[in-house]
DNA sequence: TATTGTTATACTCTATAACTATA
DNA sequence: TATAGTTATAGAGTATAACAATA
């Protein structure tokens, strides 16, 4: 490892810098060669990109895959959801009341088990996760042409394994 | 701070899938091949082994980062680093409060300009800091250990790019 | 007793807008 | 007028603990 320990991570406009007696470049000191802290950046900057592909449908990165889930496991109970998204079960609770408000998501006990809910997607449901999905899809074009194709699935693996690792 | 947490796309244990009638794997269909989404993953799954390894000192990444960045620029102000971190200088404002309350860093008026704040760490800011490097490079070790020696670089590479694209 | 899901509660992170004090 | 920072407020996202209904 060879940390370079110095990076602009963001230029200061000249003025300013003269003005605050700052340098004109923020010094980011170790963090620079750190893979937590830019998978840090590198996700917050993804996420604001979605927001701005996605402007007009109101759905959060984590509604929307909650949106992809049911659709692909119908049935699903919310208990299972929100072990397969990482979060609590009470997270989950106005999420999904406000997907049901909506009318996207459709929750139903199951005949077997009367404590589970069944979730599946609304026709309508199904329709606004396919304009999210176009949204997304741009985003997702646009973080490809960034990656580049030759290194595509090597990034993509990587992500996995670090996404897999409970240590 | 102790987010407990679960694996992201985790396998639902065959009991619980029998009773529930889901299936063993959750299918996340074409979330699968986005990079939005994996890059998602990786992160939570990393601020969460960073929370397990700096459990004992209370101290956020975010602020682990403001902290390191008022050391590598003592005498930075408070709307300078709130660019360098990206946030609003307002929510920077109960995060620096905090800061000073603990005795971590120091706030003092600039005598050329009285409106601005010059931030400094103290000598205990310094300590905690020095502590939570060493907690923060046994996380960074293990994800160097993920990643592997060969691909560090280029998964470095990608990374900053992703987190310098405004578009 | 154990599990599903809700409620009550709380804390973090984030932002915008209005404010103050200084320039 | 413009800037640095605070305050008021709000909303998303997260969690734990106690609870009701059901098993």
């Amino acid at each position: 490892m060879t940390p370079r320990q110095t990076a602009a991570l963001k230029k200061v406009d000249a003025d300013s810098a003269a003005r605050d007696g700052v340098n004109d470049v923020i010094d980011i000191g170790m963090l620079d060669d750190w893979i937590g802290f830019h998978l840090r950046m590198a996700q917050i900057a993804s996420f604001q990109s979605f927001a701005r592909h996605a402007q007009g449908i109101e759905l959060s990165p984590g509604r929307f895959a909650a949106l992809v889930l049911i659709d692909r496991n119908p049935g699903i109970s919310q208990t299972a959801l929100s072990r397969a998204i990482g979060s609590d079960k009470s997270t989950l609770t106005p999420v999904l009341d406000s997907l049901v408000k909506r009318g996207l998501v459709s929750r139903e006990r199951t005949h077997n088990d009367r404590r589970l809910y069944e979730l599946k997607l609304t026709d309508a449901g199904k329709n606004v996760m396919r304009a999210m999905h176009e949204h997304a899809q741009q985003h997702e074009k646009n973080l490809d042409t960034i990656v580049g194709p030759k290194d595509r699935a090597l990034f993509l693996k990587i992500l996995r394994k670090i996404a897999a690792t409970r240590e």
